[in-house]
DNA sequence: TATTGTTATACTCTATAACTATA
DNA sequence: TATAGTTATAGAGTATAACAATA
């Protein structure tokens, strides 16, 4: 668990220090990074980033006022909004994950039998939480 | 890198709700969880939290407005202050360490041998940081 | 009635800049 | 001169409660 503690550490500190030589905080290349595998209702992001509701307002607010994020109102339900990511914020997410030297440097020592394996034992000890798949 | 992005966040949102379950924000259970491996100064912290050490000053006084750090002054450099974990801090990052269930269920589905390759990975991926062991 | 998203509010986090004390 | 820590400030993140629109 220490090295858990770690480890997460590490890898949140670089993306932290990514997402700010764009000029985004954390929270904000988060939801880029969310929605980077496609549209999510507001409510959908909020459960994802372990988050009240309220509070992606604001942040929806400032990418949008960007030009990185887009809501659209759903088809199925006039409640809902997708936010969707703009051609500039699936660039800016990019960019971001490409400057995480220090995790790409340590993904790179391994080869690619290490990786696969650690990939599987990621996937095996967090990837059991409810997936919200919303429409 | 997906992956690890959505693994990360798992395990991060599993932090948060177990730090608030102590009525405890995330910054502040990080540096709880920092402190757990021995005292450290401020500015060690703020390095190791990847925040600016005048962060620091506000997170450590309200962990000492509640007793769960004490600040003690170096014996070697008079402008430095260790922070050290009290018994009723310790006690808190250990509860909220044993509350973060869906780690620690997912943990649990590895076998030994598993998850002694799974630490050696992380390890080898994670730790070639620049680990400042400050006075 | 319940849910989605927003607004209002209060507190916390965050970086920048300026400061004091010490090295 | 440089470094450790604090303070002041402004912008962003955060949860709670109350609200309008829709289901």
């Amino acid at each position: 668990m220490e090295l858990l503690s770690v480890s997460l550490a590490a890898y949140y500190g670089d993306f932290t220090v990514a997402a700010a030589s764009e000029h985004l905080t954390a929270s904000q290349g988060k939801t880029l990074s969310v929605l980077r595998r496609g549209p999510a209702s507001m409510s959908v992001l909020a459960t994802t980033l372990t988050c009240d509701a309220s509070n992606m307002t604001g942040i929806v607010d400032r990418l949008e006022k960007r030009g990185l994020v887009r809501r659209e109102p759903s088809p199925s339900d006039r409640r809902v909004k997708n936010v969707v990511l703009t051609a500039e914020g699936e660039r800016a997410i990019d960019v971001i994950r490409g400057r995480m030297h220090h995790t790409l440097d340590g993904l790179s020592r391994l080869d690619e039998r290490e990786r696969d394996t650690f990939y599987a034992l990621l996937e095996r000890v967090f990837t059991s939480r409810p997936a919200p798949d919303g429409a």
